[in-house]
DNA sequence: TTGTAGGCGTTATCAA
DNA sequence: TTGATAACGCCTACAA
């Protein structure tokens, strides 16, 4: 490994002089600063980030924590972010916390020991206090962790409302809520209010099926067979993509036709869902724009901890995509 | 931050002897770590892996190139990876390449600076001297980079040539393969050649219909509409599941019916097709043993990297899986 | 404009 | 069984 004193000793001068042209500092002499470059390009030498780090600089490196990133959604959210932080000179450490407590732990526990400059957290298996204990830089994607932490989501709330509106619309009257019934600040929760308060406008009755993220896929089925068979449903709110494209499969399997007998609307809207389902209308969030001011939001923080926000919660639009399952 | 010293204060000893109990490492007394395990306790400490690094430690850190974790596929293997790699203590670096030299250079570079402890790769747009030139411990995914770099895919041209032959078993006899047709050791090129000899063994004609990966959605779906409009094709083979799904959707606006008129069958098998889309066939990676063997690699040649391997190419076993769109 | 030297938090060597 | 102290590679007062 090429170091600082070995450049220093190719170029004829002292380490300082080497590191004030790395880092672009004080004054140098053009002859100097060539001849430096010069020994750096021959010796191949690549700054030690370690060290650098050590001496106080910032490491450069973002904890993601997410669910997991082979869900199609979070993948792209991912992908976007990580490109984000690329192009502000961020490394990204991948954490896919699934639903494992103690692995977010674990990993909350790493990212600490690391330095890292800061942290996106977008699955919510732990609570406040251990986020905040981190005394890291925070921002938090579509929950809110506590006041001082800035949180940016979509606008589920909007998003359940347009997606049971459409299904109206287009004349479905027993319109159903499925997926994640949950209370506890999960951003399915916001779409479901969203719903509620929609479908007592439209003086319809409420009706909520749940169909529980993390269990098994035979599970969900079962679930979602029951609700077919034995209710009477002709519109279908998904609390995501993926859940409405089991209805969809399985309304296939019992012969209910999509839109006559049954109208649905999924979640999320990500690029490979809108591109490789081509039949399923769906709520979009914006991932781009989402990742970008989450990027944005965490910079400001690191940049300058302890400065007071204008603005704590941001909601980014949603847009409603029309497609055949909703009717269109 | 609490460090080394602060804990030695308050534990009564010396620096020397907190840092062996932490590492358990030559003599201590059970009453002195007693001591300092209650000190360690009390300040919350947590020993500082920059530090620790810089020293000569090994960094924890993996860093992983690939493509895009926004395509399930990716998804998926990097979930898996990720995983693997957090259960022998290691933090995965994310790097996203796409399709972008410049970028996957720019990474290449931060990983030396950053002393990951390896890499693994699976985005192959630079070549050989790069990699080698890091001088760090790499296993690559699907792709051979050179003689020394353990490489681990899945058994391509067995899938190639399963896919073949289970279109020709329920009846087509005008198959296409259907995909990026790159000649360049790109992993889909093997499959190409399953297919090709298929082809010859079963006495057909062989139709390559190109469709290239990183073009736009549009002109994949003119490329796809020409074929299915223009040419007699009772079967197809698509280099990945996500083609399929187009060439399915196609397929369906045009009023063809599958499996009736057409057959096809993907590759890639990711968890979330499989679910969410139960009519595909398709060729079935395996990719938990994919991620287990990339990482269990890797590990052995960090513990030990000059030791020669008896094996540097690893074809894992695919598995095909019979649907409806393939005549089932 | 350049160089010397001390320190970042840990580990490792050598004495005690 | 314990403790000074010198590295690790870099940055940055402070001096020259």
């Amino acid at each position: 490994m090429v170091k600082l004193t070995d450049v220093a000793a190719k170029a004829g001068c002292s380490v300082t002089t080497v590191s004030r042209v790395i880092n672009n500092y004080g004054y140098i002499s053009q002859k100097t600063r060539k001849k430096v470059h010069e020994a750096m390009r021959e010796l191949n030498y690549q700054p030690n980030s370690v060290a650098r780090s050590l001496q106080g600089k910032k490491t450069k490196l973002i904890g993601l924590i997410f669910p997991d990133v082979s869900n199609p959604f979070f993948g792209e959210l991912v992908s976007k972010i990580e490109d984000q932080l690329f192009n502000h000179g961020y490394k990204t450490i991948l954490c896919n916390a699934g639903s494992d407590t103690e692995k977010e732990r674990t990993y909350l526990q790493m990212l600490m020991a690391n330095q890292v400059d800061g942290i996106i957290a977008g699955a919510h298996n732990l609570g406040i206090e251990e986020y905040q204990r981190t005394g890291l830089p925070i921002v938090s994607f579509d929950r809110k962790l506590s006041d001082n932490i800035p949180i940016v989501s979509a606008d589920n709330f909007k998003g359940g409302s347009l997606a049971t509106q459409e299904l109206y619309n287009h004349g479905a009257r027993h319109i159903y809520f499925v997926g994640n019934p949950t209370l506890d600040g999960h951003p399915t929760q916001k779409r479901l209010l969203g719903y509620k308060e929609t479908i007592k406008e439209l003086q319809l009755t409420e009706h909520i099926h749940p169909v529980i993220f993390n269990e098994t896929l035979a599970l969900k089925e079962m679930a979602i067979k029951d609700l077919l068979e034995n209710h009477k449903v002709d519109g279908i709110v998904a609390s995501d993509d993926l859940t409405a494209l089991l209805i969809m499969n399985i309304s296939h399997e019992l012969g209910i036709k999509i839109p006559k007998d049954l109208k649905i609307i999924g979640f999320d809207g990500s690029k490979v869902v809108r591109d490789f389902e081509p039949r399923l209308s769906t709520i979009v969030q914006p991932i781009p724009s989402i990742a970008q001011l989450l990027v944005k939001l965490l910079e400001k923080r690191i940049d300058n901890p302890t400065e007071k926000l204008d603005n704590y919660t941001y909601y980014l639009p949603v847009e409603l995509l029309k497609r055949e399952s909703s009717g269109n």
